[in-house]
RNA sequence: GCGCCUGUAGCUCAGGGGAUAGAGCAACGGUUUCCUAAACCGUAGGUCGCAGGUUCGAAUCCUGCCAGGCGUACCA
């Protein structure tokens, strides 16, 4: 534990408060934009006006088709309305469509099985759409008529150590969100909480003061410091765990005498199933209870079977402790460790850029932990006097209704918790910013410490603040436990974007060696492509699955280069490129020709739908501030175009008005995937 | 013990009241005188953990059970 500062933080599958994107902030009509979605629930809501009073909830059962041959989009609110009427489902179907003011976008809709609405868009409409959409910049996205402002808190790394593979999540899902929301018209604040305080500081601080190799620390400050930083930390971790054996040794044998008398118990009673499960249970306890000790015997043999190590721990017995003395030492102000601090911290933060540049991955402020220091004696203060806090066994704590534990926010020695910090943050971020919403992008494990921080900060007053704790699932190792390599490592994120670099360098020359026309792309230039490609499946990786549930860890799945990778649709925007080139097309010529788009075939008109579909796809997302919305659009649009390319001649198109209007379909086909890449985080290169 | 989360194709995962449950990978078969075959098309593969319930309609909501993960006041 505490391997990280925050690695881990999805949305309540119900937010109490309604998201952004909810129907009634939506925007109404099309003017400029093109939000099929929005425009066919508005219609509808004109149609339902008499029938109820208010269609909001109805018409959010308005969607996309399930299938092609029910149409574009379909209503499938009939139902439950003739439920409610006390009348036919397809009646009250029938007048809904009777009402409906639709001729202008769709066919005549038709009413289907029970009471489905099916609708399809008239060909010529979504060809005229698409035509206008070529002359938006932002692709017919409207920014929001009413923005809002969003804290985004992610990544949050512990900056004394280097990053691993548990902080992509946060990073690549939290900056994507930042990118999204951006886009939408919000503004955005993406802060990185780094952890720039904790003990990690305290056990670099007590490593540099015994166990420093000068010239190594001269060469290269960081890498230095990393290595104090782990030293330091398995003398710690060999301390606590020869105290805490003798505990563990106890406590298998309890555990091995409870699973035996149970078993004892349940053969006594075969017909007793929860005997048996009982008994099944406490032998799983006493397995894991084994496993446990094993483990951590083998960490004690191995620092005692490490000369190096071994001598530092008899020599240091009591290091435990001093660490924590230079921890309480630094926040209490003493010039030695407070100087030791501002001279390590620029190195660690440079440390972490380094990794940030390659990633692109950025913020608008850091404010680590740090930072708030100052406030935390005035956080404690002041929800004590407000009798929200209160003292218990030396702690002051806020205890709070539906929690059995209170939130800590002072212990019993005095020093505050990060709970404490984080309120700290929330006050100063309502200070300065004044948002509608904070989203703490962090792992499911630190669930129960959001609900409890987020009650106390309402309970302080912050009640008018969307708070929301962006929570998904713990990246796990093929073993099931958490991101180690087999020599028991934790995979160091530098190491697995060379080694994803690395892979796609490989497919990237492979392809290009076997292309028709022989090899085209500079070993340097495939370098370049290798970073794009290889950086964009690692991070696609982690934005194009839901779930709060784990995940785990698989090289191969990370950089998987075919099927919904980031590479599908890099290669779909390079082949764009590369007809354009072939056909020495001159794209700012043909955007300002003015030339329509025309629909006649249906690979046509199935890209045509899905590239109009952008901004509903923008608008889902955001909502729910899950980024695989996006990238299931994104990977939906890139087979259209894989379809659209494999069966539309677009260079030798049968006459001059159809080439010119595939080449346009080809434009804007590129422009989306590369303008919803980029609200991902990932780049695009002209050739691969 | 209590709380939260998860269980869908061989594998990794979407879908989270709506019509016949999807994708990628893996397997098998097909498509290239033609804009990048990193593609496209097809075949095969599922009692959506189990059992009840609510509903016109349940993979989806509710209850119970089974299995797994995580968390459970002075780490972050």
């Amino acid at each position: 534990m505490g391997s990280a500062h925050r690695i881990a933080r999805r949305p309540p599958r119900c937010p109490r408060i309604a998201g952004p994107f909810s129907l009634s902030h939506r925007c109404v009509g099309t003017a400029g934009g093109m939000n099929i979605l929005a425009e066919l629930q508005e219609r509808f809501r004109a149609a339902l006006a008499e029938l109820v009073d208010d269609p909001t909830e109805l018409l959010a059962m308005v969607r996309k088709s399930s299938e092609p041959k029910f149409g574009d989009y379909q209503a499938n609110f009939a139902m439950a309305l003739g439920k409610r009427l006390k009348r036919p489902p397809r009646d009250v179907a029938a007048e809904i469509v009777q009402r409906l003011q639709i001729d202008d976008l769709c066919e005549p809709p038709e009413v289907a099985g029970p009471g489905f609405i099916n609708l399809r868009l008239k060909t010529d409409w979504l060809a005229a759409a698409a035509t206008r959409t070529l002359a938006s910049q932002r692709l017919g996205v409207t920014p929001a008529k009413e923005p809002r402002t969003y804290v985004v808190d992610y990544s949050s790394p512990n900056v004394a150590k280097p990053m691993h593979v548990g902080h992509i999540r946060s990073s690549v899902i939290g900056d994507s969100l930042k990118r999204t929301l951006r886009f939408l018209g919000h503004k955005v604040i993406a802060d990185n909480h780094i952890g720039d305080w904790g003990t990690q500081f305290g056990m670099i601080i007590y490593g540099y003061k015994h166990f420093l190799d000068e010239a190594a620390y001269r060469q290269n400050a960081v890498a230095e410091l990393g290595r104090l930083y782990k030293f330091v930390s398995r003398l710690v971790s060999y301390r606590e765990a020869v105290r805490s054996l003798p505990e563990m040794r106890n406590r298998l044998a309890e555990r091995r005498d409870d699973a035996a008398h149970l078993a004892s118990v349940a053969q006594e009673r075969s017909d007793d199933k929860g005997a048996a499960k009982a008994a099944r249970k406490a032998e799983a306890g006493a397995k894991e209870q084994a496993a446990a000790l094993q483990s951590l015997e083998a960490g004690i043999a191995e620092v005692e079977s490490d000369p190096v190590l071994s001598k530092a721990a008899a020599a240091h017995p009591d290091i435990e402790k001093q660490v924590l003395e230079e921890t309480a030492k630094l926040h209490r102000g003493d010039a030695e460790n407070v100087s030791l601090w501002k001279e390590f911290l620029p190195a660690c933060l440079e440390d972490i850029q380094r990794i940030y540049r390659r990633l692109d991955v950025s913020f608008d402020v850091t404010l680590g932990e740090s930072f708030y220091n100052d406030r935390l004696p005035g956080v404690v203060n002041a929800l004590v006097q407000r009798d929200i806090a209160r003292e218990s066994d030396g702690a002051m704590c806020v205890f709070l209704d539906d929690h059995k534990t209170p939130l800590v926010i002072r212990k019993q020695d005095g020093a505050f918790l990060y709970g404490t910090t984080d309120l700290a943050t929330v006050q100063y971020r309502m200070e300065t910013w004044h948002p509608d919403a904070m989203l703490y992008v962090v792992d499911h494990r630190q669930s129960l410490h959001f609900e409890q921080f987020f009650a106390a900060a309402r309970l302080w007053g912050y009640d008018d603040v969307e708070m929301v704790h962006v929570s998904f699932g713990t990246v796990l190792g093929e073993d099931g436990r958490p991101f180690k390599t087999r020599s028991g490592d934790t995979v160091g994120l530098e190491g697995l974007l060379d080694e994803a670099v690395r892979r796609a360098y490989e497919v990237v020359s492979e392809n290009d060696d076997k292309k028709p026309g022989g090899a085209e792309i500079e070993p340097e230039r495939r370098r370049e492509i290798a970073e794009v490609v290889g950086i964009g499946a690692l991070k696609y990786a982690d934005l194009s699955v839901n779930r709060t549930s784990d995940y785990t860890f698989s090289y191969d799945r990370m950089l998987a280069l075919n099927g919904n990778t980031a590479t599908y649709m890099q290669y779909a925007y390079a082949r764009v490129f590369g007809s354009f080139a072939k056909g020495d097309i001159d794209v700012q010529e043909l955007r300002a020709s003015g030339a329509a788009i025309d629909l006649s075939h249906p690979a046509e008109r199935a890209l045509a739908v899905g590239l109009l579909q952008f901004f509903e796809a923008l608008e889902a997302a955001a909502a729910e501030y899950r980024p695989n919305l996006l990238t299931t659009y994104l990977f939906d649009v890139a087979g259209a175009f894989s379809i659209f390319f494999d069966q539309c001649p677009v260079l030798k198109a049968e006459t001059e008005e159809l080439r010119t209007s595939r080449l346009l379909l080809c434009d804007l086909t590129a422009r989306t995937l590369k303008q919803g890449l980029d609200l991902l985080g990932i780049k695009v290169v002209d050739k691969m």
